[in-house]
DNA sequence: TATAAGTTGTAACAAGATACCGTTTAATGG
DNA sequence: CCATTAAACGGTATCTTGTTACAACTTATA
């Protein structure tokens, strides 16, 4: 899908904040969850890890095998889907089912089930944590019995600034 | 994913009811809302809604294409495409964004935000409607200001007879 | 050091989706 | 009735996304 990274609208978090800080932190916060669980944060899942960090938006999994290779790193798809699949299991990232793409966890370290909101015009990706959502989802689940192991909470549509500027 | 029909599991409705009825009544009524709205239901449109609705599962693009073949009907993906992308666009269908798959709307002519439970040991699907999520998700969004233009509410996990049968 | 488990490298392939172009069909207006 | 237009269809090619399989290597542990 977003094949072009350099070409894509620029990502715009519905909140912007301090970037390189919220890296560093998130960054660090993974670290020390894998420390705790034992887990074994190897230098490529560090660095898709940071990859998605740093573009702070929603990346295919080709878009990072891509930054990847730019780095000199194997270009083959299990590559990226290996380390991918590895952040998403531990709740370091988050897929997104509507686009296909991945997100870093912007809470890692707690327990959540996410909710995201994703601008169709700017792409910016909002995780929102919206307890009562995943609260009613597992309620409507239990009430027939059925036991949920994973969960995808989407909407998209227009951010609060595409909405203002009307463009579509 | 699921391009061998015949050798999948024995999909198994959560509740089970009279099939043939509810086939018919459900064709009956996308009948009736594409009369009412002026949409063209041609053949091909048609028979992918009742390849969905005799099936009564979740069916990947390229099943319903091969049921096609079957048929007669020419094999191209873009036919079966176009026509699913007809079906989900009127709420007649609806598409399962974590296993790129359709399935039948339960309730074609009632408004609704769906929420889909999805047996991952099975393969059956349950559309519930569950008001409270979708109310959640509504309100949350509204919250920050983002406007929902569609969104996806689904679970995968163990239904209560695969969870009975504790299989995995 | 032996061994088992987990991780990586690589090739090939399967599944899912769309772009594009020309033709046909259906609805609309003169 | 015919001309015009929009929507839908047929078909090809292509692109994107995701998977499988297997060999080689690394790490932790006995």
């Amino acid at each position: 899908m977003s094949s072009k990274p350099d070409t894509a609208p620029q990502p715009v978090a519905f909140n912007s904040r301090d970037h390189g800080r919220c890296v560093r932190k998130a960054a660090a916060e993974v670290e020390a969850e894998c420390a705790d669980q034992n887990l074994r944060l190897t230098p490529i899942r560090r660095r898709v890890l940071e990859i998605l960090l740093e573009e702070h938006r929603a990346l295919g999994a080709y878009d990072v095998l891509n930054r990847l290779a730019e780095e000199g790193q194997p270009t083959h798809p299990p590559v990226a889907y290996r380390a991918l699949e590895f952040l998403v299991s531990y709740g370091f990232a988050h897929k997104l089912e509507k686009i296909n793409a991945f997100v870093a966890c912007a809470r890692p370290s707690e327990e959540h089930r996410p909710v995201f909101l994703i601008c169709s015009a700017c792409n910016a990706v909002a995780e929102d944590t919206a307890a009562s959502v995943g609260a009613a989802l597992g309620q409507a689940a239990g009430a027939i019995g059925f036991a949920i192991a994973s969960a995808a909470i989407e909407a998209e549509g227009l951010c609060p600034s595409c909405r203002g500027n009307a463009a579509i």
